[in-house]
DNA sequence: CGGCCGTATGCAATCGAATGCATCGTACTG
DNA sequence: CAGTACGATGCATTCGATTGCATACGGCCG
């Protein structure tokens, strides 16, 4: 228990020339032995004096010197429009579990889904200097991201993409997941089911529609313009006001494909508020497969995307084109699974009845 | 429409070296004019041509090299147990608000409760020079912490704190939040209510469980030390193991004040498992106030915590700290609030008989 | 009219690591 | 044995911005 006498004296961090001159040689000698690259141009006896020394030091290079030098920042930027959307930090877990043991950092920026504020945060990371962006926020058209493409910065898109713009991505497979939805929903029995679509700017929003259409269609299923309806945006109130719209319009149905497990929250509201049962009246099924779903009343059926590994994908391909940028870019859609649980069930028999009467 | 005819060279980014030659004088007169502290030292016409040079080539600072000369990196570190717990996302919105228009980025690390994971994040964000940290897992007895304190790392910490540092900490007011639970639940008439702890190595876990201590003494309730169950992990799964503890050792109660809303959620699955009805039979009141808790099977009553404030305050102390070095720590404690919904309700009368009997 | 002062600016070193080039010594080859 | 080639290491510059110090110039006072 006796105090350390040692001088309190700043803890001056050991440099590489501190560690060049413990093992007795030249800085640039030091550097060579150091770095695994370099290390064969140095005799292996020095080489080891060296490390000897860097361990004794407890020396770690600055990576900050380093990246003046190499211009490399050893960080990556992270552009998502809301870390509190659950979407979200699945993805960033996957990209942080990814970039963390290949020596690079993520700086994540929220955009509010503000464009001008998105244009702003883009700034800041750029002139930080990151070496790459993961991009969240794309939108259908994007002129942010063509102007950073045609910048030469290099990008992936993570769960959403854009148009006309060749860039690596790695997206949910969309289509097969809401094909999962419809064919569960047919297989209860539902012949009339409506579609609360995410906003159509949005890539995702589009290719849930796209592929809604093509499942009805495969299954035989009524294809009624009323059925679909555009949310403005993935959340609760949107999907809520969706609904609404549909049945103040007095469309018919008896199930519901959500854009998104926001979107099909929403609906639950709704259905407190109308005196609907679900799933006795209608039938729900999200898609995200976002956390406690399991907990709701009832648990909601939904079309589980693995987040995280879509984000630790995104970060693969991201290290990638920093390392060769000129592999061409490549997009990968990863197989979302249906999860089914309380929302969905059969139709009710009378819904038969009312399809004759409208 | 015309094409661009400007040669398609790399964009070479403006360094200050270049403003200055645009602006006929030297970099270092440049430096200065653009540098708010130094302005004054140059002509105000000087300046003025300098700043509109710098407009015009779209000049940007190089952080790094800034870094370098002035060794503050403009970042921070961030160490959560998981970002993909809800507690912390709206944590980390608050932080980066704050830190973002002062000029600051984070940089996240994961630390999945692993103390050895932690100090090697630890290390790596140390090791990129981040200027202080905010710490959102330190445990009551935090060998790490204190560590980092005595070599001078600038630090907050958040949401939980840690005994015997003299650390700035912002914290939610858990005897208070605890306080408004019991409270709530001695009102609606139950006498024998179970608290479900957090791990007490922990200070959330401890000052709850203290606070509840206070609160059952206060209003009179039943005190058993068979009331207290702690439980090993702030999750679902250690929620229901404690719960299925006191169920199997015969303990009797009307309601559960959970040490937060997961351990709560916990519940819930133990309910559905043996046929307790919630809130007829038991009522429980979580803590933390996390999204989408009115949408559960009862809506879970909850002490909801101002969690994006939290955060804000946070980066606020510890951007503080980061300027004045020598201003002594600081601790805060932000008032929850009680959110009542359906899964508290009056005890069964039933219950009266069964206190006659034990 | 000379010295002094303050203002405005330039010069050069610095932060720490990386790296092209020069240098030195040794060993091998013809 | 001379010449060369190569392995190992040192030297010096570079990355871009900051900053202490030196310098130049103009005006003012004694």
């Amino acid at each position: 228990m006796q105090l350390d006498s040692s001088t309190i004296e700043p803890v001056h961090t050991p440099t590489l020339k501190d560690v060049a001159q413990a093992a007795g040689v030249h800085a640039a000698t030091a550097s060579r032995a150091l770095n695994p690259a370099t290390r064969k141009l140095v005799n292996a006896e020095t080489a080891r004096r060296v490390q000897k020394a860097a361990e004794a030091l407890h020396y770690a290079p600055n990576p900050i010197a380093r990246s003046l030098k190499t211009s490399k920042s050893g960080t990556v930027g992270l552009v998502i429009p809301d870390l509190t959307n659950p979407l979200f930090p699945p993805i960033v877990r996957g990209i942080e579990d990814v970039l963390g043991p290949a020596g690079y950092s993520a700086l994540i920026v929220n955009t509010d889904n503000d464009a001008a504020r998105e244009r702003a945060q883009v700034a800041s990371l750029l002139s930080r200097q990151v070496e790459g962006l993961i991009v969240a926020t794309a939108v259908v058209e994007d002129p942010l991201l063509q102007e950073l493409h045609r910048g030469g910065t290099t990008m992936v898109l993570v769960n959403r993409r854009t148009d006309d713009l060749d860039v690596s991505s790695v997206l949910p497979d969309d289509a097969t997941g809401i094909e999962l939805a419809v064919r569960h929903l047919s297989e209860l029995g539902h012949r009339r089911i409506l579609h609360l679509a995410g906003p159509l700017t949005t890539s995702t929003g589009t290719a849930r529609s796209v592929g809604f259409h093509a499942s009805v269609h495969s299954h035989g299923l009524d294809d009624d313009p009323a059925l679909v309806v555009p949310c403005d945006h993935w959340t609760e109130d949107a999907g809520a006001a969706g609904l609404r719209r549909a049945l103040d319009a007095g469309t018919k149905f008896t199930a519901i494909v959500a854009g998104n497990d926001l979107i099909g929250l929403g609906c639950y509201d709704v259905f407190a508020e109308r005196g609907i049962d679900c799933p006795r009246d209608v039938s729900v099924v999200g898609f995200n497969g976002m956390p406690f779903l399991d907990k709701l009343r009832p648990p909601l059926t939904t079309v589980a995307v693995p987040h995280q590994r879509l984000g630790a994908e995104a970060a693969r391909m991201l290290l990638e084109a920093i390392a060769e940028p000129d592999r061409p870019p490549r997009s990968v859609l990863l197989p979302p699974s249906l999860c089914v649980r309380g929302s969905t069930a059969r139709p009710r028999p009378i819904r038969t009845r009312k399809r004759a009467a409208s």
